[in-house]
DNA sequence: TCGTTGATGTCATGGCGTGACATCGGTGCT
DNA sequence: AGCACCGATGTCACGCCATGACATCAACGA
């Protein structure tokens, strides 16, 4: 294997030179023409990297997930399955290639309908393999599977605020917080619409 | 405006067309010169009806998502905001063209990774705007959110079984069932790893 | 009759994504 | 050294997606 000493390889100049023209001129107005000159390779080696122009910015997906995955596998305790996925997302390092980065990531997938489908697939890959993860460690396929969703959806309120925030707070503390506002509004027993009004005034 | 005593309009047609050649030789391998042709248009006037190539299968979506808000802001009770909208959910007429048609519907989706991307984003389109409306409501924003996302998939847990049976089941039922499962996941309070297994031998 | 209007067609264009093949530098083997 | 190989990249050609600009045509109403 060549190890020229220390360029960056094509992948990385790909990737930042695309988060730089994204926030310059928009996704949908830079070319992956624009993004390969600035990077100084043609359009054929950006889809030798990246399978299509979208993909540019979820190139740590793959790790994210099987990260999250073995942290489900290594859990101590998977009577509560839904614990287990929450702690996971939490304890995980969100922060991967510097904060900063990641902010910018963000808000360009924020700002981007196109982008923010393509991450929304990227949770719910990492949610069908938790689901597997889960059904691994014996849990129900049912409950895994709601386990994982809810937890995931539990996680994104704490991550909501932790990313407001100014780094201040501890996600796990704010997953915790997340966790009691479930708790608050996990329906009591009874039937769906309790009572229409028409019943209440009678 | 002219009303062509019968004659199916465009939109049904490149709909119906679209769907059975996505069905005979796949979403990738369909262009959408071949759904316009069997609909007797051009693939100019297929991009008057539909943004783009996904979205043909997704026409529905406007008439589901103002349905389900209506459903939650005309709720009777919103002190309990998750039950409000997995009540909203499940009440509504999942069946909008014909069962067998939207049997057919999801499998095409469900084989094309492209196609669940744009499925996703319209659940989210969906839960942003319920979040909205229990806002409206009074129902704080965190709470409105949490409860939003969670109560979205309870119902798709309840969903999932309604799909696969034979219709025999009821789809109300089936969501105070998933309710309930959501009660059992729901975890004690206490820390979230709450013991490794080292601390749990001494 | 004629002008308007809405739906559709025609044409041109640009970006996306991919297969086939060429090039070129480095590696290892003899 | 010389040679065969290999991995990364470039070149070329192509087809599909999507959109703006403009033309056409049929129905309708004044």
């Amino acid at each position: 294997m060549a190890v020229p000493r220390w360029e960056e390889g094509s992948a990385e100049r790909l990737t930042t030179a695309a988060l730089e023209l994204f926030e310059e001129r928009g996704f949908e107005d830079t070319s992956v023409v624009e993004i390969a000159e600035r990077a100084r390779v043609t359009t054929r080696t950006f889809f030798r990297y990246f399978p299509d122009k979208r993909e540019v910015l979820f190139a740590e997906s793959d790790r994210i997930r099987t990260a999250i995955v073995q942290a489900v596998l290594d859990a101590p305790d998977v009577t509560q399955p839904l614990r287990v996925v929450t702690t996971a997302l939490a304890q995980f390092d969100w922060d991967v290639g510097g904060a900063e980065i990641q902010r910018r990531r963000h808000a360009v997938i924020a700002a981007n309908p196109g982008l923010l489908e393509r991450e929304l697939i990227k949770q719910d890959e990492i949610a069908t393999e938790v689901v597997r993860a889960l059904r691994r460690r014996g849990v129900e396929e049912e409950a895994a599977r709601l386990a994982t969703r809810v937890g995931i959806q539990v996680f994104a309120t704490a991550y909501a605020r932790w990313a407001e925030g100014d780094g201040g707070a501890d996600l796990t503390e704010l997953t915790e917080a997340a966790t009691d506002l479930l708790r608050a509004l996990v329906p009591t027993e009874g039937p769906p619409w309790p009572r229409t009004r028409e019943e209440v005034r009678s």
